[in-house]
DNA sequence: CCGCTACATCCGCACAACCGGATATCCGGA
DNA sequence: TCCGGATATCCGGTTGTGCGGATGTAGCGG
């Protein structure tokens, strides 16, 4: 296999894939695929504490997901890349295929 | 936040984002891409061990992201949704974005 | 029918990631 | 300058996940 495709593959993990690899991330993730929001606004509406989602953020951050500006007090997070949101998009409708495709194979069955 | 829209991300991490947390997994799925494969195949080009090959090989099938066939004595994967591959294809160019913007940085630092 | 190959699973271990309360830091306004 | 609200980080503990050698299992070919 290609040494190179490896390379790549690994920093995509590492950069990406990694980042995906929570409920509680890809949740944030389109939260602010709809509008920036307030760190307070994403624990409120993701009903966790909220050191859980500073700690999610930091995370997209250090990854370069999510950009920060200051507003006032607080801060305002928004989405980095809106592809990220269409590449989740895809992957939800591979799901279906599958869960379809199970149903499909649930039905036989029975 | 919309509950229904909570339930299908948790979902859509189990099932599909989760197999997608690991390097040897994409490269297994980028493989599968290109071409069936046999296990063995897998392991050699991957340069691991079959039991690690073979173990995220069902990770994989558990979620229905690859399919199997016999063949003679071996068993043959396939990749079930090409669409897998687009969205990772997609989340490559995000990742390249992020990196040149953080050379930018770099750049813009020293 | 048997042995062999190809694959799947088991097992014990090590490491990584998550959690959430407590605490520290930052910043704007009075 | 000092207070308070908003975020970030620290901490201890728990759980999850990957690893790879060893061991099971299945099915083809002789």
């Amino acid at each position: 296999m290609d040494a190179q495709l490896k390379r790549e593959v690994n920093l995509l993990h590492a950069n990406v894939c990694q980042a995906l690899a929570d409920p509680t991330r890809i949740l944030i993730l389109y939260a602010l695929g709809e509008a920036p929001r307030h760190v307070s606004e994403l624990a409120d509406s993701l009903e966790a504490p909220q050191s859980t989602v500073s700690r999610h953020l930091k995370v997209l951050r250090d990854r370069r997901l999510v950009t920060t500006a200051r507003d006032g007090a607080g801060v305002l997070y928004s989405l980095a890349d809106a592809r990220v949101i269409d590449a989740l998009d895809l992957l939800r409708a591979v799901l279906m295929s599958a869960l379809s495709e199970q149903g499909e194979l649930a039905r036989r069955l029975s």
